[in-house]
DNA sequence: CGGGCTGTTGACTC
DNA sequence: AGAGTCAACAGCCC
């Protein structure tokens, strides 16, 4: 699951080993990954000289003389840097450099490598719509997006438009930290749920960041993540005891998603609902 | 062996 | 408007 702290680890990895770099060539093997034709592609970024490459949320950026690379790793796979004598068994493309260094990308389902002109990557129909990066929004910015919304909060916080970098790994422990449960309308969290939310989402992505992301994940080198199973707190852990109640957790259907929650530490609706739901009732009879 | 599940995304429907 | 479904193309688990 490449989310935040996985893309932001390769990127900075990516940033380390490659900026500076001159691409020689690019094979492409998945012509539909692309945006563009395959041979405008390779034309556009033959030669290109990587200046800086960053993220911004589940998309890494690779920003060249000659335009944008854009890398979005789908549900997942690698970006490994290779030599050509120790290539991946399977990748969709390669992007080969002039010292002999060959970038191998594969996505195990679906992903996207994409060309953006050099000043239009807010046209980019993906990357452009991007909302602010989960660990850069501010909390009186998060309140405002959550307070403004009848939607789930489950779905604003994965949409990536509004908050760019959680995705459906990542957001039940975040939720969990909160306490809020994933299917809480946005605008009935109160003034503290809201800002056990921001540290949550700090607390969420920043503990697996620090550890270059998650196991399932490999770095350009090849080693996996240091945020280890052990590390989640609820997530994929059906019938095991919550870590601060006991109670086993939940594995529920939030829309096409799923989710975990502890039903006890996570409840489906305020007690302000709850106490208007009361109030309409009685005045019904 | 077949079906259901899984990290993304956006187009489409009601 | 918001929520659900499906489809891009693999691999695992039961």
């Amino acid at each position: 699951m490449p989310e935040l702290p996985e893309i932001a680890s390769r990127a900075k990895e990516l940033n380390k080993e490659l900026a500076g770099s001159r691409i020689e060539s690019l094979e492409i093997l998945q012509p539909r990954c692309l945006n563009i034709p395959v041979e405008k592609f390779e034309r556009a970024l033959k030669g290109a000289r990587i200046g800086e490459v960053t993220h911004h949320g589940k998309w890494i950026l690779g920003n060249t003389d000659r335009g944008w690379l854009l890398l979005n790793m789908g549900m997942g796979g690698e970006v490994l840097l290779t030599t050509p004598g120790s290539l991946p068994k399977k990748y969709r493309a390669l992007i080969k450099f002039e010292d002999q260094r060959w970038l191998a990308i594969n996505f195990w389902w679906f992903g996207y490598l994409h060309f953006a002109e050099k000043d239009r990557l807010s046209e980019h129909p993906m990357v452009g719509k991007l909302g602010v990066n989960a660990l850069d929004i501010s909390k009186a910015d998060l309140r405002e997006m959550l307070s403004g919304q009848r939607k789930k909060v489950k779905s604003i916080l994965l949409d990536q438009s509004q908050l760019a970098g959680i995705g459906n790994a990542y957001i039940h422990d975040i939720l969990f930290l909160a306490k809020i449960h994933p299917l809480r309308v946005a605008n009935t969290l109160s003034s503290e749920e809201l800002d056990h939310l921001f540290k949550s989402i700090h607390k969420g992505l920043e503990t697996s960041l620090k550890k270059g992301g998650a196991f399932y994940e490999l770095n350009i080198y090849g080693k996996p993540g240091g945020f280890k199973q052990e590390d989640i707190l609820i997530g994929y852990r059906e019938g095991k005891p919550c870590p601060v109640c006991g109670t086993p957790i939940l594995k529920i259907k939030t829309g096409g998603t799923s989710s975990f929650i502890c039903p006890h530490c996570q409840e489906a609706i305020s007690h302000e609902e709850v106490r208007e739901m009361k109030i309409q009732f009685i005045s019904i009879l």
